[in-house]
RNA sequence: GCCCCCAUCGUCUAGUGGCCUAGGACACCACCCUUUCAAGGUGGCGGCACGGGUUCGAAUCCCGUUGGGGGUGCCA
């Protein structure tokens, strides 16, 4: 027998963001595509056409995009919207009850739940299984589940078995006559050639109904495989109100996608040997359904910024300037645009890049630079000037200032001479200045910036401090 | 209620019966380096949920308990 290309579907649900855990999935779904020379199908979930807004699709194209699930790569597919096939789906429901797959039921939700408490049971009776309703204003089209049981080979989990009397005849179609996401999403499958169907665990319950009504429409099943969900610290399922779970998010803040993609990975897997920055290429060779995890993962932001860290000081200073661009010259930047100097901004991006792990940090190390006049931390400021020797000292180091040479080097070696004849070690005596430069007492390695800052601005910074702290 | 899944350091994981007095990573702590803060280096803290089996031998296999999570819609 001829094997047929592998089709794997990737199906997330138009929210109006990209969810974390779904690039996971994508994620996986894309590297086996990679793998085994097979198609990755974007089919976006909706049996609402009045959902369908483009500009989400669109999003989630991006998005997969920005994590390297290129649309353009003859392994991917689509994107598709569910509801596009809405006739298939319907038409669907109308062969299965042909076959008597299906049979309508008149039966209000209320009156079943009325029958089910009555009677002891857990869900629908199967009340209308031999009435031979016919189709009609409040008739929906429920399946007829058979008896005996229900196997779904898992690839992560192996078998699981699902008794089938502990499984409800289940809707097919609403009373409206509109198909349920259910029977969609298989009638889109099979329409589809689907032959992988790789998704969040919490869709195993559903796996056994789909399972049946891949049989009953003669079709065979795909490879199931259900991949452990990511919670967060409360171990629950992430979600939007609770969680920061959207990958535009990050994205906006400045995680770079190698190292969203990498820490993703090792989420439910990891890859051999003691390391687990890893590039690409490797996850692509070593992946394995099989070795995923069966247990939930938190997702770790403080990991995913420690990986992204990483990521930062691997790239070489023109690639760190580059990624910095967005960031540098978004509107969100504390400086007017038209005192940004690239040159400056590039003499500092050294210092700059082993000391954020995010790029949305990066602002705030070069701000001073590029602004009228450094943003003062107050605390700060008043703990850096209540040392007695604060002022004296930084008085001799204006004055020194004036004429020494304007090099890093022997702006340190004026400092220190100050430190000396005061008996205060650099560390110490440098924080006064520094809060009258850059207004923070924290920061990049001081000298090179005032350098930069040049001779007549530094003396202005420390003489209006000297000013402010005299107040 | 019923069904399903899960269980190794705080977290993510390695581990598929002897290589495990359980390895790595993040976080945390200490020290070194140092111009503050980082980065880097070195070291430390810290775990097989519990109880029964099976076996010469169990983190690994089986059963149970407990604990977590998910599903159970005429939502997707």
């Amino acid at each position: 027998m001829a094997s047929a290309t592998p089709r794997y579907r990737f199906a997330p649900s138009p929210t109006g963001f990209f969810h974390v855990g779904g690039a996971r999935t994508a994620l996986y779904n894309w590297i086996l595509a990679l793998q085994n020379d097979g198609v990755f199908v974007l089919r976006v979930e909706d049996t609402d056409e009045s959902r369908n807004h483009p500009q989400w699709t669109q999003g989630i194209v991006d998005a997969l995009a920005w994590i390297g699930i290129d649309s353009s790569d003859r392994h991917f597919e689509g994107p598709y919207f569910q509801s596009a096939y809405a006739a298939e789906h319907v038409a669907a429901a109308e062969a299965l009850v042909k076959s008597g797959h299906g049979y309508y039921c008149d039966l209000t939700t209320e009156q079943v739940q009325q029958r089910a408490k009555e009677k002891g049971l857990n869900g629908y009776d199967g009340y209308s299984r031999d009435r031979g309703l016919a189709p009609g204003p409040g008739h929906v089209l429920r399946f007829r589940v058979p008896e005996g049981q229900t196997v779904v080979r898992d690839v992560v989990r192996g078998d699981v078995e699902f008794a089938n009397d502990t499984i409800e005849d289940f809707v097919l179609l609403r009373s409206n006559g509109s198909p349920v996401f259910l029977l969609a999403n298989v009638v889109d499958d099979i329409a589809m050639n689907i032959t992988h169907v790789v998704r969040a665990e919490e869709h195993l319950p559903n796996a056994p109904k789909q399972q049946m009504l891949w049989n009953a429409l003669g079709a065979t099943p795909p490879v199931w495989a259900h991949v452990p969900v990511l919670v967060n610290e409360q171990r629950k399922k992430l979600s939007k109100r609770r969680d920061k779970v959207a990958v535009e998010q990050y994205r906006q803040e400045g995680i770079l996608p190698a190292a969203m993609v990498n820490y993703l990975m090792t989420l439910g897997w990891a890859p051999h040997g003691d390391t687990e920055i890893v590039p690409w290429s490797q996850i692509v060779e070593e992946f394995k359904l099989e070795s995923v995890n069966h247990s939930p993962a938190f997702f770790d932001i403080k990991k995913l910024n420690a990986f992204n860290g990483e990521y930062i000081r691997l790239m070489s200073l023109d690639e760190f300037i580059a990624a910095c661009q967005p960031i540098i010259n978004s509107e969100q930047v504390p400086w007017p645009a038209n005192r940004f100097d690239a040159s400056v901004f590039k003499a500092m991006a050294p210092l700059v890049q082993t000391r954020v792990a995010v790029l949305s940090e990066v602002p705030a190390l070069v701000d001073f630079l590029f602004m009228a006049e450094p943003m003062i931390d107050e605390a700060a400021f008043a703990k850096a000037f209540g040392a007695e020797w604060a002022r004296p000292t930084l008085v001799e180091i204006a004055t020194r200032f004036e004429k020494c040479a304007w090099t890093a080097d022997s702006l340190k070696t004026e400092v220190e001479a100050v430190g000396t004849q005061h008996d205060v070690k650099l560390g110490k005596l440098q924080g006064p200045l520094r809060i009258a430069i850059t207004g923070r007492s924290i920061g990049t390695p001081l000298f090179e910036p005032i350098e930069l800052l040049g001779r007549d601005e530094s003396l202005r910074r420390i003489n209006s401090a000297l000013q402010r702290a005299n107040r």
